[in-house]
DNA sequence: CTGAAAGCGCTTACAG
DNA sequence: CTGAAAGCGCTTACAG
């Protein structure tokens, strides 16, 4: 009899029409729907009959404009950008490592209600800060992987919204979440040093200016030249974090003729992968002639052959922490004592597997499970 | 002077600051913003002026619920289920194929000004949903990778708001989009018997009632039973798309003692990784002892020793066509010419690799390229 | 405990 | 071409 009967695509219902339903104001059913001021029972389950009847689930963009909270949070990740942008148009290389962050994050943000707004900037083009800006008016807060504006740019959007970087620095507007770099190439640098008593060595870079990629750098420059050992340099060690950054950068060393290190460790799993790809096409062996290190422990360095020796990042911790981070900020005036300004590190830890030169002992017929992949929740006494 | 230039995080500045200080009223200002009916060209240079001054953007909750658009898509991906959810919490393991198709999406997304909200469900929960229903009022439309919900749940959220899936079937109120599982696989195991004469199978099943799965095994079955070959059945070939499924079975089917056949067919890429792990484990050859095949070809299966022969999707197709698809749906009130209903399959190609035994004669140096991962922007003349 | 009303920040007929 | 005003669907002081 109504129009809710058809089957072409109605209007969603409104608050006024449970209200007109249950017999109440619209305010008596925001009020049982968001939990306030105890009403009468009557009251509330007359409301909840009508929302269950209608099926009422209220509108979000009406709702962020009233409460002034979207619950959604905002997340940028950097498009791979390439050497030769039309033949290597496969972006999807580098995928895992920044989803699984942005895994970690939903999975913290689901226990707060909000979700996430996913967007991909390509910092070639003209004004990718312009999009930034306008994704911020869709959220409450913003995470920006890796680098996708420039620090003025950050500061002027910091002032008008909650910022959370990953691998970045923090500023005194916005905090930064990252790894323990440093510290995780350091072990890993006095294993190949002391354990397998390697003597020259290569760090393939990540993409230009990347805190990340220097910290892991200094960290094996530190402890070769601590131990008196070789360490080759040069732009033609610049990779981009990517699996075919990794494999053209070997390819035109083996084809410029120059000696390989005996160690080439890289910035990360993908530029990894990559150089062990090019390695295999050219006949040399890993870990036989070359040994190659990654950095994350990506799911898939488990299964390259040899198993891929790496360090071990929280990764899923790491947008769990930037998430509860900028969570924290969110709608808070009083800059009082939040979260801005903080720099927070992650422990690493070194994971020893074939392609630096070790046998690995006890192989579990199974995955070995990623142990705590997410912190528990401090908002909830017991997991649901 | 005023309460802008405080470090504090100040509230962004709204229509009525731009108007004050360009001297218009605001419907001026969101006519110029908006590019509708053609302002006077003095008004349009003061309006742009106030707004690059104040570095507005209009807050897009406000212009939702005005508009009645959020330019905003939800998408909803399935969270793996684990046979043993204690030791398995390695969630990671199949993200790359569904944010591959992610990827697809927000790329023709952000050509429409929409963005992605992404939210993960676990079918274990019990209201898994209602989160989808709250979703939808987020969004303008919904895209509903692989059965997330049951079709009585799918009819009463297409009665409400556009939905396309993914990997489903078409409703009435629905549209669908799926690779061609039956044709892929029919190459694939034409492949398998006619060059290489194989003679016994098994298929590694995806989750149990997914219609891929079904159409893939449908295939393999078809060619099998046709030429007379062998295929084992049972509920031990039941995999989870995951890795960890792939070599859980495999285990336990050596464990069993039960003989292996010459091919084993994975329902995708990520079960067929853990099923080359698993031979690998027990010492069994790919593809000497054991052919092994996947399907979806993600960036890792050429990475795998042995490379693995696999069918390919065009993943990030489907993802934009999803897309594509849904905003087709989107605002429209006709229920005329448009896409619901229609069940949209994109071609497949066979990827000869290592692992079914062929040997590939030519390996370019440099990753061969994943070829138009997304088709030309149908409203665009020239790409921009 | 509950309702009438104001207000969130925009867009868009409606007049002029 | 432009402004005053209504309205999008909620939440939340403010009275009662």
């Amino acid at each position: 009899m109504n129009a809710d009967q058809g089957t072409s695509p109605s209007q969603p219902p409104t608050i006024y029409d449970v209200a007109r339903v249950a017999g109440v104001s619209i305010a008596s059913v925001s009020r049982v729907l968001n939990g306030q001021r105890n009403p009468r029972a009557e009251t509330r389950e007359r409301v909840l009959q009508a929302v269950a009847q209608l099926g009422f689930v209220p509108d979000q963009a009406a709702r962020a404009l009233s409460a002034r909270l979207k619950e959604v949070v905002g997340v940028v990740v950097r498009r791979p950008q390439w050497y030769d942008s039309s033949a290597f148009a496969d972006e999807d290389e580098n995928l895992q490592f920044p989803d699984m962050i942005n895994r970690g994050m939903e999975f913290v943000a689901q226990r707060h209600g909000f979700d996430l707004l996913i967007r991909t900037v390509d910092l070639d083009e003209p004004d990718a800060g312009r999009h930034i800006f306008g994704l911020a008016r869709k959220s409450d807060g913003l995470i920006l992987h890796d680098r996708v504006l420039s620090p003025e740019q950050l500061d002027r959007l910091a002032r008008q919204v909650p910022v959370v970087t990953l691998a970045g620095a923090p500023t005194p507007t916005t905090a930064n979440v990252h790894g323990d770099n440093y510290g995780g190439m350091r072990e890993l640098a006095r294993h190949l040093i002391h354990d397998h008593h390697y003597r020259t060595f290569a760090f393939l870079a990540g993409h230009e200016g990347s805190p990340d990629s220097l910290d892991r750098g200094q960290a094996l420059a530190d402890e070769v030249a601590a131990s008196g050992a070789t360490l080759l340099q040069g732009e033609q060690w610049r990779g981009s974090y990517q699996a075919t950054g990794g494999a053209q950068a070997i390819t035109r060393l083996i084809a410029d003729g120059v000696a390989l290190p005996r160690v080439i460790a890289c910035a990360n799993d993908q530029s990894a992968m990559g150089v062990l790809y090019a390695l295999a096409l050219h006949g040399i062996d890993v870990p036989g002639e070359v040994a190659v290190t990654g950095f994350d422990d990506i799911p898939v360095a488990r299964h390259l052959r040899p198993q891929l020796t790496t360090v071990r990042q929280p990764i899923q911790a790491l947008g769990a922490t930037a998430f509860e981070t900028l969570y924290s900020m969110i709608g808070r005036t009083d800059p009082g004592q939040d979260a801005r300004g903080r720099d927070i590190a992650l422990p690493t830890t070194l994971v020893r597997r074939e392609s630096c030169g070790c046998t690995p002992e006890d192989r579990s017929p199974v995955f070995p499970p990623r142990a705590p992949a997410l912190p528990a929740d401090p908002n909830t006494r017991q997991a649901d």
